[in-house]
DNA sequence: GTCTATATGGCGATAGAC
DNA sequence: GTCTATCGCCATATAGAC
C-alpha cells in the first residue's frame, strides 16, 4: 500500500483528494451555496490548495454539478425496501412517508441541496435531478396513489404527498416560533404518523364530510 | 413638485431612489440570493451608483434587512377577508388555501426570499419573521383546524397545510418534468381545489378508510 | 499530484468634489 | 443627494517548480 496523505475519512473509510473534495463540497454548498462558498474556503477545508483541485476539476461549476451527482447517488436504494415489502397500500404510503421523512431529516446536506436546486430552477439541472433520480419513485408513487385513490388525480397526489413531507423538514426551524408547538414534533415517527393520518383519513372525520 | 429624475416605477407610481434600491434588491436578492448579488450589480440595476447607495443604508447587510421587511409588508391584509368571510369551516380552509397559493404563485420574490430565509435558518432573522409576519395568521390558522378536526393536533395540522401549498408552489418546475403532468395543472384553481380535497377527505373514500 | 507565486478582475466600502 | 476615483481585499484561475 503506498503511504498516502491523511485528507478525510468517512467513518473508517479514508478517502483520496477528488473525494474529499466532493465531500467537503457537498457540505459547503449545502451550507452556503454556490456563490457563497470560494474555492479558497473550499481548498482550507480540504487541507489542500487551490491548485490541487483545479487538478481535479477544470472550473468551480463543473465541480458543483459533480458534487450534486455525488450527494444524490444511491438515494434510489433506500426506497427499494418500501416498494417491495408485502403489506397494505396504506402500510405502504405509511412507510414510504416515513422513509422519505427520514432521509430528508437524517441527511441535511441532500435536502439543502435539493432545495437550493429546485429554487435556481435551472431547466437543465431540474431535467437531470427529475429524470436521473426521482423519476422511478415518482412513479412507483403514482401507482400507489392509483390504489388508495383511483378518483383522484394520482400526478397530484403524488406530488402533494411529496409536498407535505418535504416542506414539513424545511420549516421545522420557522414552526419552532409558533404557537402550540410540543417537543413530540421534533420526532419524525410522530410526524410520520400524522403526515400518513392526515393523507389517507383528511382533516373531517368519516360522517360529517361537506 | 420639485423636479425629480426618474429612477423606477411599480405600476404608476412613481419611486425616490431609496425606494427604487430597496425595489430592485428585492427582485435580486430573491434571484441570486445573499452573496450572489453585487452593490455594483443593484446600483446598475437601479440606475445609481454605488456610493448613492451607501448613502442610503450603512452596508449590504443592512439593506438586506431592510429589504426583507419591505417585501413582507403588507401581507397579512391579504388573509383578513378570508377570516373574516361568514362562511363554513369547510369553505374558509378552501379560501385560505386558494389565498395562500395565489399569493406565493404571484409574488414569485416573496416566495423565493422566503424560502432562502429558511433555508438560511438564523435564529433572529427566523423569530422576526414567525413573530412580525407570520404569526397572526398561523393563530387564526389553528383555530379553523381545531374546528375542522378537533380530535387531531391543531399545531401540525396548521403546519402540514401550509407545507402543502409551500411545497407545491416551489415543486412546480421540478414536477413539470414528472409522468402524468397535464395542463390543468398549472391553474392555481385546479390546485387549490385538490389541496382542498385531500385536506378534508384524504385519500380512502368513506368506506374502506384502514 | 501538490505546491508557491501570481495574473486579472470584481468585491464591499470610503473620500471628497459638486 | 449623487457622482468619480480609489482603497485594500478576496475571487477564480493559471504558470511552473518539485
Amino acid at each position: 500500500m503506498p503511504p498516502e496523505r491523511l485528507l478525510g475519512t468517512v467513518g473508517a473509510i479514508i478517502l483520496n483528494s477528488k473525494e474529499t473534495i466532493l465531500n467537503k463540497a457537498i457540505i459547503l454548498f449545502a451550507e452556503k451555496g454556490y456563490s457563497g462558498l470560494s474555492m479558497r474556503q473550499l481548498a482550507t477545508a480540504a487541507n489542500l490548495s487551490v491548485a490541487a483541485i483545479y487538478h481535479y476539476f477544470p472550473d468551480k461549476n463543473a465541480l458543483y454539478l459533480e458534487a450534486i451527482r455525488f450527494a444524490f447517488s444511491g438515494k434510489e436504494r433506500i426506497f427499494a425496501q418500501v416498494w417491495e415489502a408485502e403489506c397494505s397500500a396504506e402500510e405502504k404510503l405509511a412507510r414510504f412517508v416515513h422513509a422519505l421523512l427520514d432521509v430528508m431529516t437524517q441527511d441535511h446536506n441532500f435536502h439543502c441541496l435539493m432545495q437550493r436546486e429546485i429554487m435556481e430552477a435551472n431547466p437543465e439541472r431540474m431535467n437531470l435531478l427529475a429524470q436521473g433520480i426521482f423519476k422511478q419513485q415518482f412513479y412507483l408513487l403514482m401507482q400507489l396513489a392509483e390504489e388508495l385513490a383511483p378518483e383522484q388525480d394520482s400526478h397530484l397526489v403524488s406530488a402533494s404527498i411529496i409536498a407535505i413531507v418535504d416542506s414539513t423538514v424545511k420549516c421545522r426551524p420557522l414552526n419552532k416560533f409558533f404557537p402550540g408547538r410540543k417537543p413530540e414534533h421534533d420526532r419524525t415517527d410522530v410526524i410520520a404518523a400524522h403526515i400518513t393520518h392526515l393523507l389517507l383519513n383528511g382533516l373531517t372525520s368519516r360522517g360529517n364530510v361537506q
